[in-house]
DNA sequence: CCTACCGATCGGTAGG
DNA sequence: CCTACCGATCGGTAGG
């Protein structure tokens, strides 16, 4: 009852809705600007906690009752910042969506050959996803979604992997990819990369740079074109098991 | 009204549990058998009913009024055959485990290097995942279940998880396997393998004969000791993007 | 941001 | 195998 009027209170102080942009924006743009932070930062914890009960237990096993009790409040708080439990599901896939562009597009840009572009994306996506920035929603609750809502996701992920898949052609194109199905290669590597969350635990004996790292080192195997460079001597194969056991240990250290 | 019969009588008629085994089955033995073929045949139905809807809508997603509209009946009906919807999910768990113990048994049994038995299992277990018998679930839906319940298939899927590693290890210790961290690339090959069901879509323009050998070929050249073999020529890589479609088109057709 | 509450859905059972 | 129903849970809102 006490906390009440933190946020409404200053909501009718501030009716910044018709103002027009930058002008007194020294004094109060940051006011207005902290408040306005201040509820997008409780929205975007609302949709992390949402997605790691999500995540846990499926959208229809979570209610809005665990969310809330996550975060300390009870269930009424959370509808100040979010519409409805559908929207807050929607929410989670953009965030997961916009991850996933931000790094290809980084990707794209400072890769030199199909295959790095796509080595790029893939290392950027996978260390973010299971940093420790905590992991978004990956998987399959996409059925959960409404009809308009899964449309806009289909779409934005039907685009995703045709952008993935010009890598891939890119790369074979240049030489760097081996010749393949690009469409089926492109849905195994998003099988190896988004089934990371199931059984990544952050803080166990992985680092997420060490799995990144490994996973693209093993995609990459599938579908380069010159797969001597990387491992080094061949021969190596015919040692023991244990001296395979070692370097393993090695690369782990790392 | 008028069936409800049909199976209590011959229950009451047949109290079978009692009798000994191998007496009398000539007769008695095959129309028992047939009740409980019967039965038995019911509750796979229901079995393959439930992961239909727990595969496209979660397993809190789905109502027991959902899988009994799917068979045609009404829901007590289904209380006949099974205990409450918890068991219907341990159950379907229960089914993909038993497939793929039985897949990797084959690969074990036929292989005849690490590798050749790895491929042979994911081939084998790809090609019933989708094949036309339906896919059951395999999907992450395991937060639902009952603790007990939980912690057995938890140890089913260890056991799975080790016995393909040692597949992995036993590929890199007699050389058809490159030396790599197993037990990483078991979950890299888990998530492509287990993704399949999400992007496949039966009666598309994928066979799944075809999609089981793009995989195992793909997740193949990832560990393959000796990629050049299944290669072919190297300096096709070098062709124009359309020659390659092509060659794509004509593998696309098989 | 909380208490209190409504309407709907759903798992499971009674009884036939 | 069906009709009818109970008890509990849950999304969302009223009102302050």
């Amino acid at each position: 009852m006490q906390h009440r009027q933190t946020i409404s209170k200053a909501e009718k102080v501030s009716p910044n809705s018709t103002k027009g942009a930058g002008r007194l924006v020294a004094t109060w743009g940051s006011a207005l600007q902290s408040q306005e932070e201040k509820n997008r930062l409780k929205r975007n914890s609302i949709l992390h906690a949402a997605a790691q009960c999500f995540n846990s237990s499926g959208f229809h096993g979570t209610s809005m009752d665990d969310i809330a009790e996550r975060l300390g409040v009870t269930k009424p708080a959370l509808y100040r910042y979010v519409k409805n439990k559908h929207e807050v599901l929607d929410a989670c896939f953009g965030l997961v969506m916009d991850m996933s562009f931000r790094h290809l597009e980084e990707g794209e840009r400072k890769g030199r050959s199909g295959l790095e572009k796509l080595r790029l994306t893939i290392h950027g996506y996978l260390a973010e996803l299971i940093g420790e920035f905590g992991h978004p929603v990956v998987i399959l609750e996409e059925g959960a979604l409404l009809p308009d809502q899964l449309c806009r996701l289909i779409s934005r992920r039907d685009q995703l992997e045709r952008r993935y898949r010009a890598l891939v052609e890119e790369g074979m194109r240049d030489g760097s990819i081996i010749p393949c199905n690009a469409k089926l290669a492109v849905f195994a590597l998003f099988g190896a990369m988004n089934w990371v969350p199931k059984w990544y635990r952050q803080g166990g004996e992985w680092s997420a740079e060490f799995v990144a790292d490994q996973l693209v080192q093993l995609i990459t195997r599938a579908l380069d074109a010159h797969p001597e460079s990387i491992r080094g001597d061949e021969e190596v194969v015919s040692v023991t098991c244990e001296s395979h056991l070692n370097r393993l240990e090695a690369n782990n250290a790392y």
